[in-house]
DNA sequence: CAAACGGTTTGACCTGAATCAAGGCGTAGG
DNA sequence: CCTACGCCTTGATTCAGGTCAAACCGTTTG
């Protein structure tokens, strides 16, 4: 196997990639300095579980790096992702001590965490945090809303495009044309969107033939008309 | 038409049948005198449209007594309902001031407003009102990560009973036989599930047949085993 | 009382996605 | 270099739920 670092010389969260768009966005030097004393880095490695659905979960924290996904089973072991985490994205509640979801690594994965009853004197100290928990929770509660129209009904081909278009915007690396790595194997896609791998993968291929996207190897996609693969996801170009 | 009477005499906050549950559940004798001052009593007939996706809505507040549905819509008419209302239940964000979904009354429905921009400052002037509001949002979100589950990978069959389950837990009048009158008609189940109303339909009438639950006209339902019904619906038992 | 109407049920048929079954392809290891 | 392994693609077939069409049933209206 490849060895690869995962420790992170855990920055000051002046120096943080997510310090801007993550809990911590509304925050002054002084809970900074807080928060500092409160944090711990960590790392997960592709495909490792970081908790099981019911686990006690000690922690609370953001997605510094990699990504993450939540997924609910059923007895019988049909599978629903719930949640998609990227960098910025906060996880756990500060309310509760069990995870409600499992959560696995997609990627190599780096969490900023927080000790769950530290955190929760923070949030009720901190007006201001409280409210960035808030808008937060509400933004996530409307994706999630998104997420069930796409869910309950679109075609497949309207559910790979709609995907596509979420991460195209969320993790694009080159603009012109637009260009990302896919977080997710065709699997995760497939629990994403409530489908099969084999449906994800004709409906990729499809999307290629028709010159809507471009394939490099197996995770990389580009795309040279984002608005035509939206029209493909029937998503309203309103916003 | 049968005339009825909209107007409610808007009873003190005290004497609300929602104090309790409501997001003024921990509201001291104070703040429920400042809601006092803010809130109007608004009501509106099965069917009515309260709002388009997209309006302006300069009000929150909680749904006191009937049922309303949030739904979202595609251009081509496709339609996926994201919430149901039932009392006690918050609409709105107090930080947007436009209807992200469509809001019709599933059933005559009474709402307590707040205008939006005094709602806001006793959400920023009070803590405990804020963290009510994050608990109530973060379990509007578990709620619509299990809908998800419903969405995404459950049969039609297994789609008809989580809904009944629901509706049964949430509104049952007697508790043996377990009964309830369906706030919805076939076509708001269908929408609420991602199915048709002859789907729908069908497995209502096969759920019957099968001596899981009784039918009492159109709206009314019994069930003598809920523990059955449950396992039709496949909830897992845990909680 | 007959006709109209909205919501619902039922039946016949069709189709999009699931299932079952091979293969392909790039990387890792013997 | 050959084999194994994970992941992905492709093809053939099946089936759950959608579509289209008709009829039912309780209530309202002329």
């Amino acid at each position: 196997m490849t060895r690869i670092d995962l420790s992170l010389a855990a920055p000051t969260c002046s120096a943080c990639p997510i310090r801007h768009r993550a809990i911590c966005a509304t925050c002054g030097d002084d809970e900074l300095l807080r928060l500092e004393r409160m944090k711990t880095y960590r790392s997960w490695r592709v495909g490792q579980t970081i908790v099981m659905e019911g686990d006690v979960l000690p922690f609370v924290g953001s997605i510094v790096s990699g990504c993450a996904t939540l997924t609910r089973s059923m007895e019988d072991g049909r599978t629903q992702m719930v949640g998609l985490l990227l960098p910025s994205d906060f996880v756990g509640r500060h309310d509760r001590d069990r995870a409600a979801y499992q959560i696995v690594a997609a990627t190599d994965v780096t969490f900023c965490l927080f000790r769950r009853a530290e955190f929760q004197q923070l949030v009720r100290d901190t007006p201001h945090v409280m409210e960035r928990l808030l808008k937060m929770s509400l933004d996530e509660l409307d994706a999630a809303r998104e997420w069930m129209m796409v869910l309950g009904r679109k075609t497949a081909r309207e559910k790979v495009a709609s995907l596509l278009v979420n991460i195209l915007r969320r993790t694009a690396t080159d603009v012109h044309p637009i260009r990302a790595e896919l977080p997710l194997t065709r699997e995760a896609m497939a629990i994403y969107l409530g489908l099969t791998i084999e449906t994800v993968s004709r409906q990729m291929t499809a999307l290629r033939r028709d010159g809507l996207i471009g394939l490099e190897g197996r995770r990389g996609i580009v795309c040279a008309d984002l608005a035509a693969l939206q029209a493909e996801a029937e998503i309203d170009a309103a916003p």
